[in-house]
DNA sequence: CCACTGACGCGTA
DNA sequence: ATACGCGCCAGTG
């Protein structure tokens, strides 16, 4: 299955300054969160995937710990106009982006 | 070749 | 309210 592919091409998607969800892109492809873990661990490397704009339902920054260092993660997202609280987006919903807009 | 592990989320007891 | 189990893909030892 090309299931990996699909959340790269997902996860390139996400605008500046947006965030998604594990569940929202899972439920879209059809497949589990657990996949989309995975996949955005295998995307690490590649530049073109903006890994650090996937967080969890919580709008927690549980994946940053995969990064260089755990302030890489928060760093970048702040970068891009999101504030983070004690590793949580805040204002999560404001900022979440949800792959079904990406069929408009 | 077989088995284990790794960024999660939801339903059920 | 908290705890446990299941779903699912690819890489590595």
């Amino acid at each position: 299955m090309q299931s990996y592919e699909e959340v790269f091409e997902i996860v390139k998607l996400i605008p500046e300054g947006k965030v998604s969800t594990y569940g929202a892109i899972a439920k879209y492809l059809g497949t589990s969160p657990r996949v989309i873990g995975w996949a955005l661990n295998s995307s690490l490397g590649n530049k073109k995937i903006p890994a650090h704009r996937v967080v969890n339902r919580h709008g927690i920054l549980t994946g940053k710990i995969h990064f260089a260092t755990a302030d890489l993660m928060q760093k970048i997202l702040e970068s891009e106009g999101l504030k983070i609280e004690n590793d949580q987006i805040e204002n999560f919903k404001s900022h979440f982006w949800d792959p079904s807009l990406s069929l408009l």
